[in-house]
DNA sequence: AGTTATTGATGTCTGCACACATCGGTGTCA
DNA sequence: TGACACCGATGTGTGCAGACATCAATAACT
């Protein structure tokens, strides 16, 4: 199960990592964190090579294993992703996610017009207007399910795999503003017309039309979060040289 | 190093799926790899563990060690990148890499605008600069490395992990396009421009001007590449429900 | 200063006990 | 007779303990 020891070890390790409690250049010992952990040595080095793949230690014979700064993880990994939104980065984190969506959906909606599958472009016409109707009828949970579903399809019908990853980020950040009671109870009529906007060019298949109205649902969503982050500290990733 | 026991069971693995060799479905058990690739138990479970993490495989007791469908693999981890470049999919995946960076430059061109270090913004300026030099002087091998050190200057500017994470993503990517001969000796006067266009906008806090060009440039690159990959087949991941 | 020896950590291998999902057999009931 | 629920055998991953191999940082030596 999810629950496995190696599994908590992996956990108990990322957690502790990314939070800052083991900072970086921080040095353990396998032994060491065999009883710190009180579990054997294979549990442990199953966990710290899961951890070595997710880029947050480095091990090294006769020194041990090496907690690596925030600029070496993997910053698209979902484990990754779920212990920094659990961290004091969490701000940072969501502004991150904010900007990479924002950047992708609108070239998503562009890519959905040109290639999505027939039965994908009818289902989100009817999304659309089904989210209009949970919206003004004021069914929060019920426009929450099918803002998550027009945006999975979305991504899902550009044929992009990347995209597509990303669904499961976009529904934590949509549930997670709706749950922190940063959606109205009525969304704006601007923003289901948009929805609609997005659905129906995708569904005529015109790529420019369906671009333009994502980006303008991205350009509303990002100003109405861009003072939730306010003075989120930035990390800038180094160039190698 | 990289060529331990433990990596090179990874890659053998890694490669072996992604390729389709093992196909989504095909179950193993850890003591036939044991003696396939003549390691020991703990060799394997450590493989299979990194493996499990990227989404490759999944472990069921009673069972053994099932390879997943290719919508489970994590489109995001370079090692899966690089696994994919090396397989049939090689063109499938050079259009995914090319659709998110021609998504996401733009996006950290704006966020350059207005978060970049000044020093960073220097530089962005003298790089533009030389890449026109090194261009008209017909010098690819210089061209090629200041490309790459614009692009990740640029990524790195935005102040966003994820974005500056694809720098790597970029520079094999440019690195591709010239070693195989797809870049003209002497890059097009506009594209020069065009670089010094998002420099200069960027050191000036133009964020507006800076996504301009950084869009005309991924216009251009992606017209471009479009026909290298015309009938790729597209990877359609399912929502889930 | 350069070279060699020591040492201590990870890397690799192996045998064992345990947990538990699956499968097939058995018994019960209709 | 047939369908179904139960239950134990089986096989596989999970976890544990101990050993030796390997290699690089450091100390000792020339």
């Amino acid at each position: 199960m999810t629950s496995s020891l190696h599994h908590r070890a992996i956990d108990n390790l990322g957690t502790r990592i990314i939070s800052g409690v083991l900072p970086a250049g921080h040095v353990m010992l396998a032994e060491q964190l065999e009883d710190e952990l009180k579990v054997s040595r294979s549990v442990i080095r199953e966990a710290v090579r899961v951890l070595q793949s997710l880029g947050l230690v480095e091990t090294t014979k006769r020194v041990g294993i090496r907690v690596l700064p925030a600029s070496r993880w993997n910053p698209f990994d979902a484990q990754v992703i779920r212990w920094r939104l659990a961290s004091d980065a969490r701000g940072a984190q969501l502004r991150s996610l904010a900007e990479l969506r924002a950047a992708v959906e609108p070239a998503a909606a562009e890519l959905a017009a040109q290639n999505a599958p027939a039965a994908l472009r009818m289902e989100l016409v009817d999304v659309a207007r089904a989210m209009r109707e949970a919206g003004n009828n004021g069914e929060v949970a019920r426009f929450l399910e099918l803002d998550i579903r027009f945006h999975s399809l979305l991504l899902s019908g550009s044929g992009n795999e990347m995209f597509a990853n990303l669904m499961g980020q976009v529904a934590e950040t949509l549930t997670g503003r709706t749950v922190h009671g940063l959606m109205p109870d009525h969304p704006h009529q601007a923003a289901l017309q948009w929805h609609e906007d997005v659905a129906e060019a995708i569904a005529r298949g015109d790529a420019v039309s369906a671009r333009a109205a994502s980006d303008r649902i991205m350009r509303r969503t990002m100003s109405q979060m861009a003072d939730t982050w306010t003075e989120q500290p930035r990390v800038f990733i180094p160039v190698r040289q």
